[in-house]
Formats: structure tokens, C-alpha cells, sequence
DNA sequence: GCGATCAGTT
DNA sequence: CACAACTGATCGC
């Protein structure tokens, strides 16, 4: 079988240290965007229509000529020059909602290339409603393209980690605050996602919720007016910056008021604490004798303290269903700093290269294509930042240089010759 | 001052 | 212990 690939310095996925001749970001968290500043001008930059709604709050000043949105489900077609051959080639990608934080897009390529798929960040919860379009989008995409290469997610790609649809979750949450009335509540969330919870709990629980003033900046580019709000007064649920709340915080605020943390995460691990003890206890083991509220899944890892399983990544079954779906010829994690990092290739090996290929693969649609001319001129650039950089540190030893720098993808890196 | 990198936090 | 996502210190320019 002929082995797919694209060459170095054609186009980057969340990556931005290198010269390409078109960046795209799958979402502004800030571990996809180290690199990215207001002073960019490398080259011209793709995202969803959402993600560009709030990148001058992130990026102010950033020269906005260079950002263009790319709708999802569409293909976008944009001419390229080889950085090799000098010749000219077409590129066609596809967004694709990802349900991972508001504005978060997977991106399906084609070309001379072959067909590569990026899932950035991405949440799979195939029963939900939610999912239904995206995943249409997608099978639909799929039906004339066999995924060469598949660019995964692979935060969780380890059977270990389950943990419910994020409806579930949240509705755990409220579970939580209605069993502690008169207790103050404190959410940890980050820049971005995660509104869902809020709004759900909002609704349930018809109060408002607190947020700090850049976050309530946020909410309302994000269309929210009316639920958050930066008045304490109004309202006993906040939601505070993860890294800013912890069990010492918690104790502190008990000195004053009863008060509950709850954090949602997709880890199932404990939050340590400087001092005291933690009694790690189970909720909830699934059986249904409670005479108390079964809360399955959710931890409560301190007196304060609950862990609740409201993940933005997919779990390992969620990551099983769309490698299944997808069923690439081969597949790289975009996640390796983690030490238990294993090759999603080690579960779903599997799975890769068996789907029949179609007629009608690389046969474009003429229908729902559009096309975009992007200023190639400007961005053929001869420096050739050649620093040869393994994207794959196997195995749990601890390489400082390459803890933070595995998020991003250039296309192609480090393919195997054969 | 700005950007890049590293150390450390929940 | 772990993760993802983030802050803040430090360094070079």
C-alpha cells in the first residue's frame, strides 16, 4: 500500500514554531496555542467562526487580516505551493465540530497527500443528541475518503479511563449542591469550557453563578447575558479558576461558611492537600441499597471536596467508536507527555486498514465545495528551519525539552519511510 | 516591553 | 503519583 504523507512547511495544526504556508487552530485553549501571540505574521491562520469571535480577547491587537473562518462541514479548497518542488497543489479541509470547549474544531485534509484527519481536542459522546451533526458531517466526509492518517486525541486512550456523558455529570453536580443546602459552592474551570455544566446547574437550580470578570467577558462572547454575573451577592455557586482553588482554600472558606469544591475532571484521582489527611471514599459503588443518593462515579476525596467525572476529552470507549468509525490506515496520539502514554495503535491496531475503499475516493464534490485564495506570495518563505525534533518519546522517562512541545502537529513530521 | 522557555500548581 | 490547563519567574533581545 502507497504511504501517505505531506511534506514539512505546507500547512501546521496547532503548532506555531515552524514556517508553513497556512496555520489552522482547533480551539484556544492555551496548551494549542503556545507560540501563537498578538505579533504574528507568519502566515495566514484558520479556524471556526467561533474560535474567531474570541481570538481578539485573547490575542489583542493580532492582525485579523490574517484569520479566516472556515465553516463546519464544508469543504475549503486554497492553493498551495510545494516547499520542495515549487509546483503548485490544492488542499482541501474540512472543520468538524469537536465538542471539546466552545469553538473547538477537528480538521479533515485532502490532497496530494492523501487524507489526514486531526481531532485537536475532541469529545465522541455518540448517543447524545449533541453529536449528531458532527457525526454526520463526518461519515458523510468519509464515504469518498479513507483516512490515511488519523491525528487522535489520545488523552484517555486507556481502557482505565471511563466516565459518563457530560449530561450525566452535571446532573451528579447538581446532585451534589442539592444534598448540601445552605452551603456555599465553588466550581474549578479553566479560560474556556465547560459552560454546558454551568448553564445546566443554572437551570436547575434557578441562581445565578458567579464567575471572575474575564471569564464573565468570555460568557458574554459567547452569547451567555444573563446567567453569569461578577456581583458575589447574587448568588452562592462560583466558578473559580482551577489553579486557584485547592483543599487549603476550601478549609479556609469553612472557617467563614460551609462550603462544598466541586471539580470536574475526567481524572478519577485525588487533589492533595499541603495538611490533613484525605479520606478517599467512593460515593457510590453502583449497587442500589443506598438509602443516601447514588452518585456513581462522582469522588468525594475530602470533607469538602468532590471530584466529579465532567470530562472535555473522550474516554477510551468514546476514542474506541470513533476509531472504529474512522477506521484510518494508520494513526499517531497528539498527547505524549503523558507517562502513560501508549500508542493508540496498541488498542485499536485492529482496526486500521481494513475499511473498503470507494470509487469514488479523492473524486471531489463539486456542490458544497468553496474556494479560498490565500496569499501564497507573502509566505514562501527560503528560511528553512530544519531542526529535526522526534515527536515520539516513548516510554515514562522524564524528557524535560519535550514535555510541552508534543500538542501541536506539523503534518507529516516524523512519518515512517518505507 | 515582548516572546520563549521553564518550574510549579490544582 | 497521575492529567490538562494554567500562572509566574526568568532569560535573552
Amino acid at each position: 500500500m502507497k504511504e501517505r504523507k505531506m511534506e514539512n512547511g505546507l500547512v501546521s495544526v496547532d503548532k506555531w514554531s515552524e514556517k508553513s504556508q497556512a496555520y489552522f487552530l482547533t480551539h484556544l485553549h492555551a496548551d494549542h496555542t503556545q507560540g501563537l501571540t498578538s505579533t504574528w505574521s507568519k502566515g495566514p491562520l484558520f479556524c471556526s467562526q467561533l474560535t474567531a469571535h474570541l481570538f481578539p480577547s485573547r490575542f489583542p491587537g493580532f492582525n485579523l487580516s490574517l484569520l479566516t473562518v472556515l465553516d463546519t462541514g464544508l469543504w475549503h479548497s486554497m492553493r498551495l505551493v510545494s516547499p520542495s518542488s515549487g509546483s503548485q497543489t490544492t488542499l482541501q479541509v474540512m472543520p468538524i465540530d469537536a465538542h471539546h470547549c466552545p469553538g473547538a474544531v477537528m480538521f479533515l485534509f485532502r490532497g496530494d497527500f492523501g487524507c489526514l484527519l486531526f481531532t485537536g481536542d475532541f469529545r465522541w459522546e455518540a448517543e447524545c443528541e449533541s453529536a449528531k451533526t458532527a457525526r454526520e458531517m463526518l461519515v458523510d466526509a468519509l464515504k469518498d475518503n479513507a483516512v490515511d492518517v488519523l491525528y487522535l486525541d489520545n488523552t484517555y486512550c486507556n481502557p482505565a479511563f471511563e466516565f459518563p456523558p457530560r449530561l450525566v455529570a452535571a446532573r451528579q453536580v447538581v446532585d451534589i449542591i442539592d444534598s448540601h443546602p445552605g452551603f456555599d459552592i465553588i466550581i474549578g474551570i479553566d479560560s474556556l469550557g465547560k459552560e454546558d455544566l454551568l448553564v445546566h446547574i443554572s437551570d436547575m437550580l434557578e441562581t445565578k453563578i458567579w464567575v471572575w470578570p474575564e471569564r464573565l467577558q468570555t460568557m458574554h462572547l459567547l452569547g451567555f447575558h444573563d446567567i453569569f454575573t461578577t456581583r458575589t451577592s447574587l448568588t452562592s455557586v462560583r466558578a473559580v479558576p482551577r489553579y486557584s482553588f485547592s483543599i487549603d482554600t476550601l478549609n479556609q472558606l469553612n472557617t467563614m461558611h460551609p462550603t462544598i469544591g466541586i471539580m470536574p475532571s475526567g481524572l478519577p484521582w485525588m487533589v492533595k492537600s499541603t495538611k490533613g489527611n484525605s479520606n478517599k471514599s467512593q460515593l457510590s459503588t453502583g449497587t442500589e441499597t443506598g438509602t443516601e443518593k447514588i452518585v456513581r462515579g462522582v469522588e468525594r476525596c475530602h470533607e469538602y471536596m468532590y471530584i466529579v467525572p465532567y470530562s472535555d476529552h473522550s474516554c477510551f470507549s468514546e476514542i474506541k467508536e470513533f476509531v472504529e468509525l474512522v477506521r484510518p490506515t494508520s494513526m499517531k496520539g497528539i498527547v505524549s507527555s503523558s507517562s502513560s502514554y501508549v500508542e493508540p495503535f496498541y488498542y485499536f491496531g485492529g482496526l486500521c486498514g481494513e475499511r473498503p475503499i470507494s470509487q469514488n475516493e479523492h473524486e471531489n464534490k463539486e456542490r458544497d465545495e468553496r474556494v479560498i485564495d490565500i496569499q501564497t506570495k507573502s509566505f514562501c518563505g527560503i528560511h528553512n528551519t530544519i531542526q529535526s525534533r522526534s515527536m515520539k518519546p516513548v516510554g515514562v522517562s522524564r524528557v524535560t525539552a519535550l514535555r510541552r512541545v508534543s500538542r501541536g502537529s506539523k503534518l507529516a513530521e516524523n512519518d515512517s519511510s518505507d
